[in-house]
This record gives structure tokens, sequence and C-alpha cells, in this order.
DNA sequence: CGTCTGACGATAT
DNA sequence: TATATCGCCAGAC
């Protein structure tokens, strides 16, 4: 079994702490797989619901759909329950939010 | 093996 | 900031 990438994705994002939330493309290369952004999303579509996948977001700070308006209003209600804030845009300040591996 | 699709990202305008 | 375009990789057909 050897390493499975969607196994690491998963390990990471449960490490994401609470009121920070983290990008595809960033998660992807904390798991050392660079590019693989969408592999990301694909492996939390899955099914994962013990994951805190509502702290996963686009590099632009904004929820992706998934073709399900209302998992994504959920997330958001979930996030700002964590004192994540949203922009108009409904976007969040990353600068401010991202989560910081390394500490 | 070629083609399309997808919870993405970066760059250019 | 928004839109457009290209790049990326894995899985389904």
């Amino acid at each position: 079994m050897d390493f499975d990438p969607y196994k690491r994705f998963y390990a990471i994002i449960r490490n994401i702490p609470r009121g920070r939330v983290a990008t595809y493309g960033q998660i992807a290369r904390l798991a050392g797989l660079p590019g693989n952004a969408r592999q990301v999303g694909y492996a939390l579509s899955t099914c994962n619901d013990r994951l805190p996948w509502h702290r996963v977001v686009n590099a632009k700070g904004e929820i992706s759909s998934r073709g399900t308006p209302d998992a994504v209003d959920k997330q958001r209600v979930r996030l700002e329950k964590e004192k994540v804030t949203f922009g108009k845009a409904g976007r969040i300040r990353l600068a401010r939010f991202q989560w910081n591996p390394k500490r």
C-alpha cells in the first residue's frame, strides 16, 4: 500500500486546526504532490464525512461548489462558527485565515 | 491509448 | 477584482 495519496490528503486535512482554512493546492503540496490540487477535491468528494472538509477552500479563499449549493452554504456557516470571517464577495481573507502547517 | 471531465492554480489582460 | 486561457493529474469510457 505504500503511499495512498488520498489517505495522505485526509491526514493533512485532519490536522487543520479550528478557525483555520487550507487550500487544495496547499494540501496537495503538503502531501508531496504539487499540481494535484484537483485530486484533493476529488478525494474529498469520494465520501468523507469524518474529516473537516469544510476547512478546505480554493486558492481564492472561496468555497468551491460541487453542484450542491446547499452544502456550500453549510460550509460557510460552519466556518463562521469557527471565527472565520467572509468578505463581501463571499471570500475568506487567506492572508489571515490560511493554515500555516509549519505552525 | 485517445478523449473528456473535474470540490484547482497560476498568469495575463 | 473579474474573465480568459493554459497547465496539471487521475479516473471513467
